[in-house]
DNA sequence: CCACTGTTGTCAACACTGTTGACAACAGAT
DNA sequence: ATCTGTTGTCAACAGTGTTGACAACAGTGG
């Protein structure tokens, strides 16, 4: 509907172009046809102008996809200020690992191109200052706050981001899934490869999530025990 | 010395190109000039050899990049090889932690490129062979064997993956190092980020080798209650 | 010594990519 | 009604990975 939008000599200014339009249409075309896929020609086809009037709204291809990046960022900083904020820091942080895992689940080609990057958007430092102030609630030293959010940090984000990764190839490029953990080490010499050929069939089975789940628990452990043992010092 | 390798009109064979000389030259261009450096123009004139002399030795870009990935992985693999046998799983995994990490500190532009990647290349199998032993050692049941191999495994590599992305990054994208903490967190309000605010200061100096120490031993360790555990319900 | 065969580097070309600068069509204000 | 700033259009540039036809060589068999 609208006004058409444009037609083969539609100079018409019409239907504006927007930094939002644009964002929009740019993550539908990335989490559809793929991360490849994402070109500035491609983008003024699917809005229905040209391509080049992109860069009236965008420094850069850059710019757009970290803008992008931040702008589903922002989901997860509002699912995290719907929590309550007299939950207990573990719950906090589960929840956040989780939010993480979710968001990387729902944008995978958007996500591995923007997940290394800083954005200094708003919806990080949100996150940032929710992450430190679970932390900080529990009585840590300002010098261990920054490294346990930066060991929980780190990790949720580089592991998400890389199932994110994995999950954004091109079908043909990661070797058809799980399946390539048998294909591989199945056919291993038995002599070389004792373990590897033992466990083939258990590692096709092993599900990503549960291997997240066990790691995210490892961290939040190490932080209890952070805890105690410096309440223990302080006595 | 040798023929020249070339000169303007040379169509002189002389000097051959083999797979091993271009994945050397590609692994110098990539690192000396960074990712975005390593097109076959710019390999072919490394090698003083037009740009598509290289299909007849790799089926494309991409089976360069994983020959090259897995050829520095051999590093690794080789690495690992001098430890002897009798040591136990504990320190076994550590070296091949700080291992990973000091191959993806010597060749940062190649691992941001491979990491996620799998190549199905000896030096990988001989890596996951080790992890697997490592750990089936501990009398662990194949089913917690994989899923802590996935934990170990995944997670230095998904952090040793990031650190190379960032260090791999063109100079002026990544804010300036550890300085881009100091400049975006320093600002922010004061009233919607205090912990933010509070912690500033720290986050600009952790050391990311620190991040990565703790992390690993919050694996190590938690890989420890999973052994003791079931100790405790076989009796 | 010659002819044949397979290998390997060369060259021109193709279909792409991100990006720029000149231009024109419009909207709103004077 | 004119002037101004915004925004989409168009042609072009320099760059990318890759292909197919061609030619120079090495080694082999007669």
């Amino acid at each position: 509907m609208s006004t058409s939008t444009r037609s083969a000599k539609g100079r018409g200014r019409s239907t504006a172009l927007s930094r939002d339009s644009i964002l929009e249409s740019a993550i539908t075309v990335i989490e559809r046809d793929g991360v490849a896929a994402l070109s500035m020609r491609r983008l003024g086809d699917e809005l229905g102008v040209d391509a080049t009037a992109f860069y009236r709204h965008f420094r850069d291809k850059d710019d757009l996809v970290l803008a992008a990046y931040d702008r589903v960022t922002g989901e997860l900083a509002a699912q995290i200020r719907t929590i309550a904020p007299d939950v207990d820091w573990r719950t906090r942080l589960h929840s956040l690992a989780w939010g993480s895992w979710q968001l990387a689940a729902r944008y995978p080609a958007l996500f591995s191109l923007g997940w290394t990057r800083t954005t200094g958007g708003e919806a990080e430092s949100e996150i940032v200052e929710y992450i430190l102030a679970a932390l900080a609630s529990t009585g840590m030293t300002a010098d261990q706050v920054v490294l346990h959010y930066r060991m929980f940090g780190d990790t949720t984000l580089a592991l998400c981001g890389m199932a994110a990764s994995v999950a954004a190839m091109p079908a043909e490029l990661r070797g058809k899934d799980a399946a390539a953990w048998t294909r591989i080490y199945a056919v291993l010499p038995q002599a070389e490869y004792p373990a590897a050929r033992a466990h083939a069939a258990e590692l096709a089975t092993v599900g990503e999530e549960d291997i997240y789940r066990l790691t995210v628990e490892a961290i939040l452990d190490r932080i209890e025990v952070t805890i105690a043992s410096s309440h223990v010092s302080d006595r």
